[in-house]
This record gives C-alpha cells, structure tokens and sequence, in this order.
DNA sequence: CTGTTAGCGCATTCAT
DNA sequence: ATGAATGCGCTAACAG
C-alpha cells in the first residue's frame, strides 16, 4: 500500500542502499543514478518513514523546544528565533529537521513528561527556555533527564536559563536579570524615588529570583531600606500587575514607582493605577521588563529592560545545530539594556 | 548499553509482549505481572524507544500544530488551548502525546514542509490553524497533502481557517471573519463615520481577504462609495499598522477612522495617529480585530472583535484527538464578538 | 561508487 | 493471561 524504499530502488534499478544515501546525502553517489533516484522518489511521491529511519539510525531530526508559556510573546520571540535557525537544511533525510514547542505551562510535571517524551523519540536537540522552577526534588529530576539526554545524543542547551550545576553538560545561554533589575531600580532612585513598590512573578522561579535581587542590591547600594511589605508576589500576566498594584497602593498610597516582574505585568500596573486615578509618571512611575514589541506602544511608552531574545534564540538554535561552537566553559551571560522611555520620570513633590 | 523492552521483560521474568501489552494497557495483563513489569521499568529507569515503537505500530504520538507565526499571541493562545488538550492521557504507551508546534512564518514552502515532515513522523493528527494563502498551486498541494495524511491515517482539523474544498476530510473551524467584519464596520457607521481608512493584511491570506469582505459589506449596504484609496495593505504586525496609517492620512487627511486587519496592527496606527498629533477617538478612531490580551490595556482601551481562541483551540485539540465529534458536514463556522470601548466614538464635527 | 547483509526495538499475530 | 515468532522500513557496516 505506502511507497517504501525498497519500490523507489526498484524503480530506479538501484539498491535500497543506495537510496537511502541519496536521501541522506552523507555519502557520494553518482550524480548520474542519484538523479534517477529522484525521479523515482518524485514518480513514487514517496516520503521516508521517518520512525524507521531513526529507528535504525539511533536518531532522529526531531528538535525539542520547551517554553513556560507560549501565549506570551517572551517565549514566542525566543521560540521563533530558535526554530528558524533549525528549519533549515543540515538535518539527516532531505536536509530537514523538525523543530518543536512544547508548552509546560509552567508546570514541572509536563517540563518532565515533554523531556521523557523527546528522550522517547531520540530528539536531535533540547532548548530549554526561560526561567527555571526552584525546587530542589524537581531541578534535581530535570538535571538527571538532561543528562541521560546527553548520554543518548541529544543535545541540551539553556536559553534565557541559568546553568544547571548538576548537569553541566548543558549549554547555557544566561540572561543577566540581576543586573537588569538592579540598572532598572537605580534608574528609578536615580530620578528620586525612594518609595518603591515591586511586583514580583511567583515564588518559586530562578527569573523571579533574580530580577528582585538586583532590585534589592540597587535599593540596598542607596541606603533605601527594603521594606518587605513593598513586594508582592504574582505571575507573569497581566491580571497578577492589575491586583498587585491596587495591594500595594493600599499598603501604602504614597508609593511613587511601581517596578513589575515583566512588561505584561507593568501594562496590568498601568490599568491599576489609572483606574485608581493616578498619572503614569506624573504621580507613580512604571517599569517593566523584557520590551516586549508591545511596550514601546504603550502610552505612556514603558521603561524597561531590553532582552535580546531574537539574538539569544538564534544564537541558541545553531549550538543546539551544532553549527556554532558553544560558550567558553558552556556558559554565556547576555545582559539586557535600560529602555529608558515615557512611563518613568521624577517622583511627585 | 541503553535499556530495552527486553532488558525490562528479563527482569520481570515475562516475555517481551507482556511488557509491550502493560506499556500500551490495550489488553488484558494480570495485575500482578503488570505490577512486576512496571517496577521492573521503574528500576531500569526504561524509556519506550519511541521511533521503534511508531515503526511497528504504524502511528506515533505526535500532533502536529502548525501556526503562521508563533510570536504572535493571536496563534500562541490558539496553540495553547490545542496543546492542553493534547498532552494529556489518551495516546499510545503510557498515555501522552506529543503536541509540537511547527512556525511556518507565513511561508508556503515551510508550510508544505512541515507537513511532509509530519507525513513522515506519521502524525497522529495534524492541526492548522491560521488564514490560508492563496495561491491556486499551493493551497492543491497543500490539499494534496492534507489527502495523504489523511489517507494514512492522520486525523486533519483546520482551525480558524476556513475549509478546503479539494481536501473535504480535514474537519474545519472556521471564523466569521468576513461577518465579524461587518459588524465593526457597522459600528463606525452608526457612529457617524463615512471617511473609513482600512489596514488590510497581506493580499494573497483568506484571513485578510473575509475580513475585507465584510468590511465592504458593511459600507455597501449603508451606501457609502467605497474609494481604493482608502484601503492599504500591509504585514500583520504594528510597524506596518504605523506605516499604513500614515499612508491613508496623506492620502486623505479627513478620515475619521482607521479599522485594523488586526489588534497588533490596530496598536501601530493608534502610534502612528498620536505621533501626528491627533487624539483617538476626538479626531480618529480605531479598530482592531482578535480581541488579544493586550488589547484592553491600550489607551484608550481598543473597540474590536472579539475571536474565542481558546475555546476553538480546545475544540479542534479535542477533535483531533477524536475525543469529540466533529461537527454537521465537517465545518463548523465560530463568530466573533463585537467589542465596542474607548477607540471608537463619533466624528469630530 | 554500489550491492549485500544484518539488525535497530517494538507490536502483533498466532499459539498455548 | 502469557509466550514465541515475525516483520515494520530503514541505515550502517562490510564487501566488492
């Protein structure tokens, strides 16, 4: 019934051998046969089989890309970045690879299940994106995944991830949020304030993590007393900025900035506040993180971090290809760079 | 040196088919060998060899999503909503597919691509979602190949894209684009507006053609001379939303509204009108499409039609998964909802 | 440069 | 309810 290879070397007077090294490309054949080969392929309209192949070749062009959440543009940026620098040729069978998003959504349980199924299907390559969830027993399972990937092959980068001490054999491209937050807070004292709410995305995440330790080195470096009842904990979307805001406004109203997890969260602050009736910056300032493409249109526009996700999506894409050579000692820090736009200014008299 | 199916039968003292028959639970195993055989997995830390088990059984686990560009939320959340329905239980051994979003970027050799990569993964089921090209040659062989599949066994769902006719067992989700249209159009009219500039996607995409449509419906039935100068097209994204927006003003200074192909591109001309110092909706107003996250937080809050992504998405993850009944005839048609907020009012005088 | 041979690891008949 | 045997379609040595 289905065209295998077997029919496309008969037809081609060849023998399936050689069929399969015209499809692979890995090996010379005479360009006189390889062209009848493809006359037959296209005659036949045949389509390797692709489990069989990997199956015999213990691999397969199969590319996993985890993201936390795909409906955010963070992951898609990076995600879209990553994918088209794996699309192209350089992959077995026709010169394709499959690049693949998978969606944890944040969970740690479909972070595993996707990492078992892609260990399952022989994957050429794994990304991993954005942050990491810190908790030890999970970290701890996930590090033992990425190693016994490793062991079979498949290649492990860390995109916009810190380094995983525990499997070190993963490339890890680091976004510097540390010293992103702390140039967005010193930005802000810089202007005058001293009385800074932060909304911070939830607990448990190495990008949450950081981001607030830089802010909190920079409140520190001027002598601003971190009180902790300025910070609130939510996730990275919109509605968390939107009722985290209104907490901290009660909490204390004479608040003059506002410094938001990322830029989704900063647009959920800025509804906060103008529905409470405050000018952005006038009376609270607003920063973000990211510059999502969104937030230089936010009105006003937002003061943020940017990350190169583009750049660091690519870059991540040809390790996991193998088509540029990794970081000295498996690591890179990319740092962001202080947007700074209409949403912050000097603090109220 | 990597643990097989054998490896786990041995110390389970059971034949290799009894493992096979535990791992896919298609069949009656006592429960005290099934027991044996899983701890058996455990302590070998075994993992289905995913390639030699799609080869034997003639299927994989894999469900294909493929989106135009997964940087845009528009696809991200319709992506989402199918992979939740997707990764649960309900596949071949142990219970979990493998959703995996393919990014064409709006390319049709991508496209036909992946599609081919997925025929050759033997995809479970294949999931489009998004506004078709159309171009004659590529939307046969895209049918042509929507048939294969479909012949081999793959289940075919088109969401938010409207059914294709020489490929009549790909079940479709299609959306009211071209009612959803004519209602917004519909609004300004009644408004007051009679000078209507409108941002088209680009030319040759289903999407932007429906939309127009129901656009130029609108402005027929109320006998309003609809001049091609007012009509300009562009990419969906907010540059060309910008740039569009100051094409139609210099065309004709006394438009009093701009609707958008999409939210993304309706943000664009909201910056490209107040960096021309006019007020929205005072001197312009505006529309966009999709009802994104984002949209509510523009300012002013964005007036457009609102798509349910996710509840589609969910249905075509459902349908694809055969978890569903398909609708009536293979088609069903989901409408949009107008969304009337601040960047819509009447005329200036 | 090309053909021959032998598995890759698992699902699935048939038996029992 | 379980075991034995066969083949899925392809790639990778090894010859020649």
């Amino acid at each position: 019934m289905t065209v295998t290879l077997a029919d496309v070397a008969a037809r081609a007077q060849v023998s399936p051998a050689t069929v399969s090294r015209v499809l692979n490309g890995n090996y010379p054949v005479a360009s006189s046969t390889r062209e009848r080969v493809l006359r037959a392929v296209d005659e036949l309209d045949y389509v390797l089989n692709g489990p069989a192949s990997s199956l015999a070749a213990a691999t397969s062009d199969l590319v996993g890309i985890l993201v936390n959440d795909i409906a955010d543009p963070f992951f898609g940026v990076m995600a879209a970045a990553i994918q088209s620098e794996i699309g192209g040729p350089g992959g077995r069978a026709g010169g394709e690879r499959l690049g693949v998003v998978c969606n944890t959504g944040g969970s740690p349980e479909r972070e595993l299940t996707y990492l078992t199924l892609l260990q399952r299907q022989r994957a050429a390559a794994v990304v991993l994106t954005g942050g990491a969830i810190e908790d030890t027993a999970h970290a701890g399972a996930v590090a033992a995944k990425l190693r016994k990937l490793h062991e079979a092959g498949t290649r492990v980068v860390l995109c916009g991830r810190p380094p995983a001490p525990e499997a070190p054999e993963a490339i890890a491209l680091t976004f510097d949020n540390r010293g992103g937050g702390r140039q967005l807070t010193e930005h802000l004292i810089g202007l005058g304030h001293r009385r800074l709410g932060y909304i911070a995305g939830p607990e448990e995440r190495t990008t949450t993590r950081h981001r607030l330790e830089g802010h909190r080195a920079a409140l520190d470096a001027h002598g601003i007393e971190d009180d902790p009842r300025r910070t609130v904990h939510g996730r990275y979307d919109r509605r968390s900025g939107y009722e985290a805001t209104l907490e901290l406004l009660r909490r204390d109203p004479s608040l003059t900035a506002v410094v938001a997890a990322n830029d989704t969260v900063a647009l959920g602050a800025c509804a906060a506040l103008r529905d409470s009736g405050l000018r952005i910056p006038g009376d609270v300032s607003v920063a973000g993180f990211d510059d999502l493409p969104f937030s230089v249109d936010a009105v006003p526009a937002l003061t943020t971090v940017r990350l190169p996700l583009t750049e660091a999506g690519a870059r991540a894409g040809r390790i996991a290809m193998g088509r540029e050579e990794p970081p000295p000692g498996g690591i890179a820090t990319v740092r962001g760079e202080l947007m700074v736009r209409g949403s912050t200014g000097a603090p109220r008299a």
